[in-house]
DNA sequence: GCCAACGTTGGC
DNA sequence: GCCAACGTTGGC
């Protein structure tokens, strides 16, 4: 079991939308970059615990939990010429985009905000906080998790 | 809305 | 394979 944390633009998706449909597994999909698309087609598997991070809104920061329950699969909004994430230089027998399913956990009290995240001692080498802070799929260790969770319920 | 920091594209 | 130009991300 690993840890994860997904960004998203809550204006579009984010954990409100992810807890109104808690029996539903939501697919996480229209992610277009290789970084991030190697880790959703190698590495995630169901059971991983993800943070849910909110980006480019109000409050910045990681706002809850969930839960992978499908792990990488090709994420078919690739091959749909009418879709907002249509690769035309994708097939479905070389695809080149995946997603993963997840489902609502939980949701935080609070976001915990991103200055607070980058004010913790313990978190120095995670993406968010780091240079190339642009990845919006990445690794979370063990300890990170513990410390972020542990401040984010306060 | 600004702008720094990235990733991608395409000419050569 | 280099690298300039361009587009995008995302905090502020």
């Amino acid at each position: 079991m690993a840890y994860w944390l997904f960004k998203t633009e809550p204006d579009a998706f984010g954990i409100d939308d992810l807890m109104s449909r808690p029996e539903q597994t939501e697919p996480w999909d229209g992610v277009r970059n290789y970084q991030a698309r190697n880790f959703l087609r190698d590495l995630i598997t169901k059971g991983d615990k993800v943070f849910i991070y909110h980006s480019s809104c109000k409050h910045v920061g990681i706002a809850g939990v969930a839960e992978v329950v499908v792990g990488g699969y090709p994420d078919t909004t690739q091959f749909d010429p009418e879709a907002k994430y249509y690769d035309p230089k994708s097939s479905p027998d070389n695809p080149r985009w995946y997603r993963v399913d997840v489902k609502f956990v939980e949701k935080f009290s609070q976001v915990l905000p991103l200055s607070t995240i980058k004010s913790l001692p313990g978190i120095t080498e995670l993406g968010l906080v780091k240079k190339g802070h642009r990845l919006s799929i990445m690794p979370v260790t063990d300890s990170e998790w513990d410390l972020l969770y542990k401040a984010a319920k306060g």
